[in-house]
Parts: structure tokens; C-alpha cells; sequence
RNA sequence: GUGGUUGUAGCUCAGUUGGUUAGAGCGCCGGAUUGUGAUUCCGGAGGUCGCCGGUUCGAACCCGGUCUUCCACCCCA
């Protein structure tokens, strides 16, 4: 049979993983240095934890778990016979693959609320999936990197992670652009604009601005029920580009002063400590999600940047502040803010740039190429003790052409092949090769 | 979910209006070279032309379906 893998899914190659785990080791890093403690869920939640709350479009797009057993024995026979997907669902299905990791979070501080200490500030780097169709930068299984704190609504959280976000950015060598916006300040323009009942659709469509522009975007707004006054009022809202220039328009909207004032304190607090990336406001930041309450964020490669101009990605990490994700589950008052990064596509971006350290390749130091059989045995004895002393060695595991071997060495990537033959046994002296330049030396075992 | 696109050797790709035995480069294996890789030369192996069906005397090529790839939407990371 011909091997595949299921579409939106991918192999990876040892270079590959190593690059990868740079990212992930930086950003763990940093997730900790913050106070973030690890914590871990089952690939599989249970299909009442997780449907309704990524939308109507997110429920189509869960890899559900077929039942074990005899589940269409089992299967509500009407909706069987009906040929209802939806309907037999429920009886075929009562697990899924995780959509996010943010949700599952939230069922984990809920069933855990009783040994965690609030604020409870957590991280996850972990896989999840989603049955989206793939595109460039889009798996149907890829990772996300999360760092959430909960029970508290201090803005020091959003300032910290602004923080965060710079520091993870700054130290793989990205120059960013975080960007951050308040639901409140949408929510106040949705008032103003009289579109408080479908804001939703309102952010979406602004959201689009910097992709489709104005006109177009004017356009949809009238398909989603906005009528000429909301839209002119929504575009004098987009041409603002500071803080200063929104409050006046939002003069006459409670909830549209708050947000203003919060951004205006994560701004001040972010500015009172050095920090190496651009943060901006922008006031066409929308995000998908419908749980976002407060602040949210997006950090995108900052194309001003020297040799980062050419760079065509959209966001790169993003998150916000939800006032409430337990109370579906049972727990009230327990408000969040956090942020994720889209390592797949710092993946791509840092390729692109060429901005992985060349030491995440090959870190082998010597491979042991052994001419005979007692030689071999020699050389099972040095490799073992280099191994011992923390050195990064491997040992060809038989004796055959050295030309073959040689070319191995050369396929591995290895810097130094330390060659063992009858007078290296002898005397102690071994020949070590190496490869970039072809030089060639004796050495001994004590200056491996 | 909608519209398009792609699939031929391990990889990247040619393949004429449908015609006999489907090719190249790279890679792989062997040799030139029995203690030296990446360069050179010689030789060799390797294919269910994504899969299923149809049209035809004859299909890699035409038609239908299906899977996959990539792209634009929807949505999102």
C-alpha cells in the first residue's frame, strides 16, 4: 500500500523539529520567567465541553470521536433513517478533538478550582485541530502556545503581557508590531452607530479594512443592516489613528469612556518600562473570537522594519481579556486575559528571514568510524565514556568501506569523524577529521 | 462550506492532435578508489502515470466520480 497521512497534517524531518523546538523553547522560556506555570489537558474533551462555544462556524469545524463499539446499534434509529448528520451525531459521538486550548482551560479551572491559587496564571504549548479546509499556514493539526491568567481583572495582566509578547519577539529576533484595541471601544462605536444588536458582524466586517479597504468594506456593513449614518459614523471611527482622537467621538457611550480609559492605562504602564518592539493602537483591531470582553491584542511582523519589508504573513500571536469563559460551566466571576502564539507561522516567517541560529541543526559533535572489528570494540568503549562526560557522540555500528561511512558522516551533518584503526587502538592517538575544511589531526581521548 | 488548481521514479519536473518499449536532472546502489565525504568519470536498479469507473481498436493524455495539493472566499492561527 501507499503511505499518506490524513490532509492538513504533517511530517516533520529532525532539522525541522529542531528548529521548531527553538521557537518553542524561547517561548516557554519566557511563559515562565512571567510566573506561568505548565499545565496539561487530554487531546480528547468531551463534546459537551466543547460545542457552542466557538460559534456556529466552529462546531462544523470539530473532529469528532466516533463511539466504540457498536455505535450504530446504538444510534437514535429515526435520526439513523432520517439521515440527519447533525441528529445521529449526538448518539454516535460524545467525544472531540480539542479546538483551542483556551476552552479546555476554562473546563480544567473549573473542575480544578479547589487546589489552584487565584490569580492563576498557567501556559500550554500543545497541538490542537481543527477539520478546517488547509491552505498555505493552515493545518488541519498544528500547535498553539497559550498563556492565560485567571481571577483577576487587573490591567497590570494585559501590561505584563504586552510585556511578554515584546520579550518573546525581541529574543527571536522579530522585529513586531503588537497592536492592541478594546471590545469596549467596538461595543461603544456599535452604540453610537446603532448596531449594538449586531456588533459582531460590525467588528468582522472592520476588521477587514487594511485587507479589502474602505469601499468595500462600507459595502458589506450595508449588507449586515448598517444603515448611512452608522456607516459614516463608523468611518470618521477608522480614520482615527490615536487614543486622544477617539475619546471625543465616544463622549456619549458608557461602556465606550471605560474602554478608552483601560487602553489608556495599558498604554501608560507599557511605556513606563523599556520595551523593544512598536505597540499601536488600532482601533480596526477586531479578532474573531466572541468571548473577548476587554483588551485585545494582535502582533504582526513589522514590515518597516530593515529586511523585514517583504514579509507577507498575517497575525502572529494575538489574545485579549474575557470577562467570563466558566460560567458555562459553573463558576462565576472569574475573569481572564491571555495570549497565544501562532508558532507555525513564526515558523515561515523566521525561514523566510533566514533567522534560525545555524547551531539548530546537527547537534552531534563526533561520529566514531571504526576499520575493524577490534577496533569497533574500542570504539564502543570511547564512545561510551564521551557519552558519560555529556559529549554529543555516535559510533558507526559496524566496520565496512570508510568511503561508505565517510559519506554518512557527511549526510548527519557531523563536524568531526574521529577515524579508529589497528594504530589508533594501539597508540591512543586518534585521527580526527574535520569535515567543512578537510583538515585532518591526531588527538587524544582526554582532548574530545 | 463555496469557487478554482494540482497529482507521472525517492525528490523536482518533461511527456507532441489519443498510437508500439513513459523520459531527464538530482538522489540511490555498484565500480574507477581495500584508511577518507561533499567535486569527476563509468555502469545499474527504480514507475499500478493518485485511485475507481467510462469512452475508444488503442488512454499518462478525453469524460465522470473520489482522494490529495495549493490558491481565493467563509472563518481563523
Amino acid at each position: 500500500m501507499k503511505p499518506s497521512i490524513p490532509k492538513g497534517t504533517r511530517d516533520f524531518l529532525p532539522a525541522e523539529v529542531r528548529r521548531r523546538d527553538y521557537i518553542f523553547e524561547i517561548i516557554r522560556k519566557h511563559f515562565r520567567r512571567f510566573g506561568y506555570q505548565p499545565i496539561e489537558t487530554p487531546v480528547m474533551e468531551n463534546l459537551t465541553t466543547l460545542t457552542g462555544k466557538y460559534g456556529e462556524e466552529g462546531d462544523k469545524l470539530l473532529f469528532k470521536v466516533l463511539n466504540n463499539g457498536d455505535f450504530l446499534g446504538k444510534a437514535n434509529s429515526e435520526d439513523l433513517a432520517a439521515k440527519d448528520s447533525n441528529k445521529v451525531l449526538s448518539s454516535i459521538s460524545k467525544r472531540g478533538l480539542r479546538y483551542d486550548l483556551t476552552v479546555p482551560f476554562a473546563r480544567y479551572v473549573v473542575m480544578h478550582q479547589n487546589e489552584l491559587a487565584f490569580p492563576f496564571k498557567r501556559y500550554a504549548i500543545m497541538p490542537v485541530w481543527r477539520a478546517d479546509r488547509p491552505q498555505k499556514g493552515r493545518y488541519q493539526e498544528f500547535y498553539q502556545c497559550d498563556a492565560d491568567v485567571v481571577g483577576a481583572d487587573s490591567l497590570l495582566y494585559e501590561a505584563e503581557l504586552t510585556q511578554l509578547l515584546d520579550a518573546v519577539f525581541h529574543e527571536l529576533g522579530l522585529k513586531a508590531v503588537i497592536r492592541l484595541n478594546n471590545r469596549k471601544i467596538l461595543a461603544g462605536l456599535a452604540d453610537i452607530a446603532g448596531m449594538a444588536d449586531n456588533m459582531m458582524d460590525m467588528t468582522i466586517t472592520i476588521d477587514k479594512l487594511d485587507k479589502i479597504g474602505w469601499d468595500k468594506v462600507a459595502e458589506e456593513l450595508a449588507t449586515r443592516g448598517a444603515d448611512a449614518g452608522a456607516i459614516q459614523v463608523i468611518k470618521q471611527f477608522l480614520d482615527a489613528k490615536d487614543l486622544a482622537t477617539v475619546a471625543p467621538l465616544l463622549a456619549e457611550s458608557s461602556v465606550g469612556r471605560q474602554g478608552i480609559a483601560e487602553l489608556q492605562e495599558v498604554f501608560d504602564l507599557v511605556a513606563s518600562q523599556p520595551i523593544h518592539n512598536r505597540i499601536e493602537f488600532d482601533v480596526t483591531l477586531a479578532r474573531g473570537l466572541n468571548y473577548y470582553t476587554g483588551c485585545i491584542y494582535e502582533v504582526a511582523v513589522d514590515t518597516t522594519a530593515p529586511g523585514q519589508e517583504k514579509i507577507k504573513m498575517g497575525s502572529i500571536a494575538g489574545g485579549g481579556r474575557y470577562a467570563d469563559l466558566t460560567s458555562i460551566f459553573g463558576m462565576r466571576d472569574m475573569p481572564g486575559v491571555g495570549i497565544s502564539f501562532g508558532a507555525e507561522r513564526i515558523y515561515d516567517v523566521l525561514e523566510e528571514l533566514n533567522a534560525f541560529p545555524a547551531d539548530a541543526a546537527e547537534d552531534l559533535q563526533y561520529l566514531l568510524l571504526c576499520l575493524d572489528d577490534e577496533a569497533l570494540a574500542h570504539g564502543f568503549g570511547l564512545v561510551s565514556r564521551l557519552r558519560a562526560r555529556g559529549v554529543h557522540a555516535d559510533l558507526y555500528p559496524k566496520t565496512t568501506k570508510l568511503q561508505k561511512m565517510m559519506k554518512y558522516a557527511d549526510q548527519r551533518g557531523v563536524p568531526k569523524v574521529l577515524i579508529i584503526g589497528s594504530e589508533e587502538v594501539k597508540t591512543g592517538n586518534y585521527s580526527l577529521k574535520t569535515m567543512a575544511t578537510g583538515e585532518q589531526e591526531k588527538v587524544q581521548e582526554k582532548d574530545l
